[in-house]
DNA sequence: GCGACGGTTCGGCGCCCGCCGAAGTGTCCC
DNA sequence: GGGACACTTCGGCGGGCGCCGAACCGTCGC
């Protein structure tokens, strides 16, 4: 029975500390120690040995350089299962003082996408902005959930061609081409898997979003705005945090 | 931040005792109290504390009947994160002493299947005949796997009318129709989502499968081992528990 | 060199948690 | 009613864990 190694797992997330690391990890991108340290509130010292602790059990990998030791997730896959973890606990019990925003339709999630917050959430987007793209991409047929995310045969062509990501070029590994993957501030799907970190490196790549401070969040540069309105349909207003 | 509700949820199964009960639960049936608390070597008295801490905490729903507390998994959707979180615990870091099976190709996973073992996962079939049956759907191109697993049109409507499971009632809901969901002791992918728990459900009202004791274990009966070799051109000698 | 700084190690404190046995409550059956 | 049985409650024990502060070790920059 493997009831241990599965203790040994959700023991590792079973600290507020921990967790919140993990959470915060969730960006895709490498914290050094100390600011990790200064953003769940504990001392360097517990935050060395918090981080050992998860290194160790195979949820972070360190990179040292000079006298930084950098940390991030150890994978896709990793942050797909806190992102699970974090969703089903959201969602689950009364996890009190969480409003619950209802499910919206396409146009009112675009709408309120105007005054958005556009962030990542590992490496693919997220926020209202990544909602209102997996709701646009829906709409317009280049994905379908016909039983399960995929990409249609006219979605592919338009996502090579136009938009410049090349889908075939992703199919390769084992990790799913277009996954949902559920926001907890928005409580509504967008898109993971490779497709969404192709999208969203892209986006980066073409200059349409720039990471905004240390975190997660994101803006949208003036041409950014006219990228998303011309191939997604979603008009915003740059900037906004 | 949901730091909080992340760790409350990870440490409900980040003890081994409660991480060996909600294994045992994924069978998808209700223990009593006293069986878990047996199952799991513990005594009667520590038992009730710990499920009644994985009721508080969602993970476990219970009926009482008499002077019995049957217990079960909350749902699906709990299966499938248990499921998930014992399979990367399971992969990962040096859990040491697994042999780890290497992939095999249809063929050989289909003959191993001769001698082979059954049984249920949560509430769709498992084990070498699970794995089998996801081979052999997957090669008869009932389920593709493009993108994310998908029944394809010719699949669905010989699932309706020759097997005799109706897809298209299946599709309510918001769990997905087809799911693959990986065996820690198969280490190979097989079928989740409704369509498996709808194709276990089949087998059993069927006969062609039969529960063998309390366990998860399930023997292939005479006219199942014809039904398996008609329809799915798997061939296994029945009983092998 | 020296000081500033990021990170680590160590000792110690307090708390929580899982376990058990013993005693108690409720249900079923004779 | 009485006895078996499933389960629960309670007290108590022991161990592990998270936290901190203080001392220590490398690296960087003047």
């Amino acid at each position: 029975m493997s009831a241990q190694p599965l203790a040994r797992l959700a023991g590792l997330l079973a600290d507020p500390t921990r967790a919140a690391i993990c959470l915060a990890l969730l960006d895709g991108r490498a914290w050094t120690a100390s600011e990790l340290a200064h953003h769940v509130g504990i001392v360097a010292s517990t935050a060395s040995e918090q981080l050992s602790r998860l290194v160790a059990g195979g949820l972070l990998v360190e990179e040292r350089q000079g006298r930084h030791r950098y940390l991030r997730l150890a994978g896709p896959g990793t942050a797909a299962l806190v992102e699970d973890l974090a969703t089903f606990a959201a969602t689950q019990p009364g996890s009190a003082a969480t409003p619950a925003p209802a499910p919206r339709n396409l146009r009112e999630s675009v709408r309120r996408s105007a005054e958005a917050r556009a962030r990542t959430c590992y490496d693919h987007l997220a926020g209202r902005l990544g909602v209102a793209v997996a709701d646009s991409l829906l709409a317009r047929g280049v994905v379908s959930d016909e039983a399960g995310l995929a990409v249609t045969v006219p979605g592919r062509a338009w996502l090579t061609t136009t938009v410049g990501v090349d889908v075939e070029a992703l199919r390769h590994g084992r990790r799913p081409l277009v996954r949902s993957c559920l926001d907890w501030t928005e409580r509504r799907p967008h898109l993971a898997g490779v497709l969404g970190a192709a999208l969203c490196t892209h986006a980066m790549d073409a200059g349409w979003l720039r990471r905004v401070g240390t975190g997660r969040a994101l803006r949208v540069t003036t041409g950014g705005a006219e990228a998303l309105r011309d191939l997604f349909g979603i008009t915003l207003d740059q900037g906004a945090d």
